[in-house]
DNA sequence: ACCTATTGCTAAATCGATTTAACACAGCCT
DNA sequence: AGGCTGTGTTAAATCGATTTAGCAATAGGT
């Protein structure tokens, strides 16, 4: 209580506690890090080192430890934006399970663009992020090979690039299509669309994979009308034109599979500005959840994310990488199941 | 090009900048600073150090920077979850603030528990940051209080305590119930109901008092049968039939104000769910804009949040606190005006 | 010619920790 | 007694920057 007059009141540091405990720093440093066996500190001081820490409720500064150890504690967490459901939610889990680590996150978006990607890599290196979590924008697959080169502990989740050996965790987007496909066709859709954005990624590329696919083992031919490529940074009024002429001009159609939950939702106004009824009219299907899709009348169909599992498990690959003793997981590639949730749409 | 060989590859240090243009360390880090006049550092020499930098590509070791200087260049971000669409929305601008500042954010959700508040508040503290972005959960008085006598530079959004004089940025409460309010008044709404939720936050008082005053104005009783307050750890299930019921006990109810958007979303639910035509059988107005309300039909009108401003005043609060010279505007309160957007619900 | 200023640059201290190498002292052996 | 091994502790180097104080050398003043 007495030290507290002082204009500025200086941080407590390593020094100043071994001062009050009458030992050297070392000694307060090797009982801190739970070295005092392995250096012979004896009991007695130990207890008389720690009985100060307690008093004074010393915290050692994380910049000077970082700066000796090179050790940040701190992970980067990069994702297309913050505000996109899917990502914020990931980001959710992602802090969550980074604290139970002893982590903290540093976090930034790419807003889908490459440059700023690259950038925002230097950045959380200049940093000395320990490690990197990564939705990838096309266009980054340089950086991301240079972090591998570097040997910098890296995860990419949502996405990859075929060519570039690092490891990942995603949905199993091919098989989630499938799945949504597979119903629609059970259910008797004969004409089904597909709505897709112009993303040159490899999970809009399986996704695509999934619907022809599908279509094709069930000897439905695959026909381009059918199929409607929106440009991913087209502004939403056009979008709206866009879906709206697309529906307008295949008359046969019976349902609509998105390939993302910003078309899906993007879908369901036109939809409603056509006086169309779902799924009477057009069935739907959405790949990745919203809770829009809960609640708008009368629900709709979709291809859930398993995000919490995504998060985890990229957390996990991570962690292995950062945990010196067990290297070698580096290839690690993960593609978990899509939960498939019937509602009113379909 | 010759560089790559070692194993480990070293990080350029100023040191080795300093020897390969053959001076000392300190004239780089002067002319690296912009301190080469002031220094008085000879034109040639200083451009002799950036072709170094320039050829080898060096960069500061941002954490040996942040010891000796004790600036970290980051922020910390506390929102009450990131997965919240008003958060994450007031993140993502945060961060493109930041960014343009030349600032980091390191973010994390207090889950709305004001013990997690405090530990996380105690480790931003750890990490150094130079400033903080809070939306407070209820029961943060005293860690806010902490900090403003430290005098560690701090804005608070969305919320503030009526007893700590801390700057803070938020939207206008009582002025946006009252817009709404009057809104519903003006197109002949008799029975009024108003769902909000127990925080004991004081934006959620003024909401209320919003609600309340304006019905006095108007010289309309106010009811308590017509105010329902649900818990905010009550669980969905429960507060969704909570709702049901406060909708089916008030007879002539011909209006529901909902003082968030998660309760508006959950009064969406319960709307549908009895078979209730909006606006017809009841009209509905929320505070906080969603995207659900602009598509759920036949469009909820809302009190829109105005999050780019409040992130935008934020930043340039704190930023204030930060630049030395012009300390000074400790107790800024600014409250900025919602946006009534009217749409079918009402 | 002597003294003071100015110019141009650098040596060394510092931030707050970790870690290696060394030191003093005790006990044991021959 | 001298040499060796172990114990318990600490001094000093280090991480990579910034910044203060100081040192030569030249210039200017009387």
């Amino acid at each position: 209580m007495k030290e507290q007059k002082g204009q500025e009141m200086k941080r407590l540091s390593l020094k100043d506690v071994a001062r009050m405990a009458g030992v050297a720093p070392s000694t307060v440093s090797f009982v801190l890090n739970g070295k005092a066996r392995q250096m012979r500190i004896s009991e007695e001081l130990a207890e008389k080192v720690m009985a100060v820490v307690k008093k004074t409720g010393y915290q050692p500064h994380s910049v000077a430890v970082n700066l000796r150890t090179g050790q940040s504690k701190t992970l980067g967490l990069m994702v297309e934006s913050i505000s996109g459901s899917f990502f914020a939610a990931l980001a959710r889990v992602i802090e969550s399970e980074a604290d139970r680590y002893g982590y903290h996150i540093v976090y930034c978006s790419t807003e889908n663009n490459a440059q700023k990607g690259g950038e925002l890599i230097k950045m959380l290196s200049r940093q000395q992020v320990d490690g990197y979590l990564i939705t990838p924008a096309a266009g980054m697959e340089k950086d991301i090979q240079q972090l591998i080169a570097h040997k910098r502990p890296l995860v990419l989740m949502d996405s990859y690039f075929p060519d570039v050996a690092a490891p990942h965790v995603l949905i199993d987007n091919f098989g989630g299509v499938k799945q949504g496909m597979e119903h629609l066709i059970d259910r008797g859709s004969k004409q089904i669309g597909f709505v897709t954005v112009d993303m040159n990624l490899v999970q809009m590329q399986e996704r695509m994979k999934g619907y022809k696919e599908t279509l094709r083992s069930h000897s439905i031919p695959v026909k381009n009308k059918l199929i409607l490529e929106l440009p991913y940074d087209g502004d939403k009024e056009a979008s709206v034109r866009k879906i709206r002429q697309f529906i307008q001009s295949n008359k046969g159609l019976d349902a609509l599979f998105f390939a993302t939950n910003y078309l899906g939702i993007l879908g369901l106004e036109c939809i409603a500005g056509l006086g169309l009824k779902i799924p009477d009219d057009l069935a739907m299907v959405c790949f990745d959840d919203h809770d829009i899709f809960r609640l708008y009348p009368p629900g709709i169909t979709v291809v859930q994310q398993p995000i919490d599992e995504i998060a985890k498990t990229a957390m996990q690959l991570l962690m292995n990488q950062l945990d010196k003793s067990q290297r070698a997981l580096r290839k690690t590639k993960l593609e978990l199941p899509g939960k498939f949730i019937k509602r009113g749409s379909s």
